[in-house]
DNA sequence: GCAATTAGTAGACTATGGTCCATTATTCAA
DNA sequence: TTGAATAATGGACCATAGTCTACTAATTGC
């Protein structure tokens, strides 16, 4: 599962001889504090400021441990539903089709709920070439991983045309519902079972 | 050609009885101030104010004419960049995987210019409703319907399997290059190569 | 010319993300 | 106990997108 965890801590809290320790708890309250306000009221509408009022801290405790509203937010939502797609689908006996759909079925499922939060994580990375690095190395790229590991699998199981290409094949994939996201669209059951149906043709 | 124009405009300066007329040429001014900043500094790094002063009007004038900072970048490179893409793949002889591929690189080439806006520009779109609905009707819909027209013309000149579905192929298409530009990938023409050949298995 | 109407201008104002600072608190080591 | 280091706090501060206001300018119809 990859949660990520934060990347910027600035003292690694660690090997440090002396000094105040960091109040943990400033933590757990901030991401919890930002995780509730954002499924509540949106990415957009929820201000730094009602954050840290929520958590109790101050403006600075919110800045020594995220370098920004994006980072935090990234964290809050994503070690909770990181947790979707957690397992690297496994090779069971299912075919791989049915396991690609009932996996995009999840993921689907799981941004009914957080899917305007990661479309403004999208967003703010569009702008913050640290925060993008971050995001995709720690988000998207295991995730795509896992699919293109299920395509080559495929491959050698004998489901999928050994010639086709799996890094194209999950980009497109990938895209397809980002695509339809990030322009506005719903995603539902239909669109997991044509874009598995289009790569696997069954 | 899907250029836009102006979506909002509160007068729409015929039929008025009265009043001063709209100064047109603070129209221009504006669009080449804000095409030639975006493009020198990058959509981010551009203020309101740097592109007001340059184009020596007022701030209200701005306002009296486009909602926000993203719809004016995006009539302003739009407009210019709108001819990408122009011609719909009208039907002349040539394959269509040919075609689709030498759309595509063309598609490439002007994001090798203008990606960083679009990226911005997508950015934008996802906190701004009545911008992602306009962005999408006025530009994004229309490329994708030339992609799926393509594809059906290609279904019944018996290049491409009747089975498939052209739209979910055009998202998987579209949603590919989306996918890799918002992760901060360059497109190239193997990229278009690779996609077109994922569809066309030729 | 005058009234009505709409546009342009300058600049104040608001909201918000993020930075900086001075002060106080907590820890370790000598 | 003292000093060095780091954290927490409150609040000032800055930059910037967007709104609002008071004033001036251009236009039409009378």
């Amino acid at each position: 599962m990859w949660t990520g965890g934060h990347m910027q801590s600035k003292t690694n809290n660690s090997d440090r001889a002396s000094g105040r320790p960091r109040d943990i708890s400033a933590d757990e309250a901030l991401k919890s504090a930002a995780l509730r306000l954002v499924r509540e009221k949106g990415y957009g509408k929820v201000t730094i400021a009602a954050i840290i009022a929520a958590a109790g801290v101050a403006r600075q405790t919110l800045y020594n441990r995220w370098k920004t509203k994006a980072e935090l937010v990234l964290e809050a939502v994503f070690e909770e539903v990181g947790r979707y797609a957690a397992a690297p689908l496994a090779d069971d006996g299912t075919r791989a089709a049915d396991q690609l759909e009932a996996f995009l079925c999840q993921v689907f499922a799981h941004l009914a709920e957080d899917g305007g939060t990661l479309r403004a994580i999208i967003a703010a990375a569009q702008d913050d070439q640290d925060f993008q690095r971050h995001f995709r190395d720690r988000f998207v790229l295991p995730r795509e991983a896992m699919v293109t590991d299920l395509l080559r699998r495929a491959q050698t199981g004998g489901e999928l045309d050994p010639e086709r290409d799996p890094e194209i094949l999950s980009a497109m994939l990938h895209g397809a519902f980002w695509y339809r996201l990030l322009n506005g669209y719903a995603l539902d059951a239909g669109l997991a079972r044509a874009i598995v149906d289009e790569i696997f043709r069954r």
